[in-house]
DNA sequence: ACGTGATATTGCAATATCACAATGATAAAT
DNA sequence: ATTTATCATTGTGATATTGCAATATCACGT
């Protein structure tokens, strides 16, 4: 077994948990943090600030692309990245529209 | 390696990824969104409102308890699990502080 | 063409997660 | 007391994730 069975729930528990799964490591929340923080930073930085190795970094900035959330700015030789704002509202959409219905819920029942 | 180096990363990050991990699973955000609807739910309506075994269930539980979204509620043999209102907020306002200042700090650079 | 710097990919080891069968624990019902 | 119902725990196998060394790629400058 050990696979998630995600065939059993709907389309919007996937998206909620695919967005949350790939905030839920500190070091994707450190990436965009510094990411936000230095817009146009690359690699290279993110391996200076957090201390891990720069393919362990490339590994989860191929994670947050997949949802969406980095935007690339190829200069030549070098990438830099900044956050999709749109996509980044988007996600706190998806994120926040759970709580809230979770709380209506809550208060209804 | 393969474990989480945490120690890289301050409180506020952990403390982020640790609420997001919880809610990275389809089941977890399936069952958060059930026990919701029915307050006072037992083990076995999850069981069957999800498809997963009891012993998944069980342990998908303990994940959520971890957090503190979860309150129970012993009635003889019967366990009833409803959602901790203030934790869920508490949750949901770390969540969402991590949105805003992210896009506060884009806007900024 | 060659070297350099930046990033991606591959391969691997360690660890974590997911899912369930089997078992254990507890309390009501018979 | 025995059965039944409910849930937790333990043990397991399978899969996924994390992290890095080694290597590959790619664009620039020389």
């Amino acid at each position: 077994m050990g696979f998630s069975k995600r065939q059993l729930f709907n389309d919007s528990q996937n998206q909620v948990a695919n967005y949350t799964k790939v905030l839920g490591h500190p070091a994707r929340i450190a990436m965009i943090q510094h990411i936000s923080e230095n817009n146009n930073c690359n690699c290279n930085q993110l391996v200076k600030s957090t201390g891990l190795s720069q393919p362990t970094i490339s590994q989860h900035l191929g994670e947050i692309r997949k949802i969406g959330l980095l935007k690339q700015n190829v200069k030549g030789k070098n990438l830099f990245y900044s956050i999709d704002l749109d996509q980044l509202n988007e996600c706190r959409r998806v994120v926040n529209d759970f709580f809230v219905k979770t709380q209506i819920n809550c208060n209804k029942s």
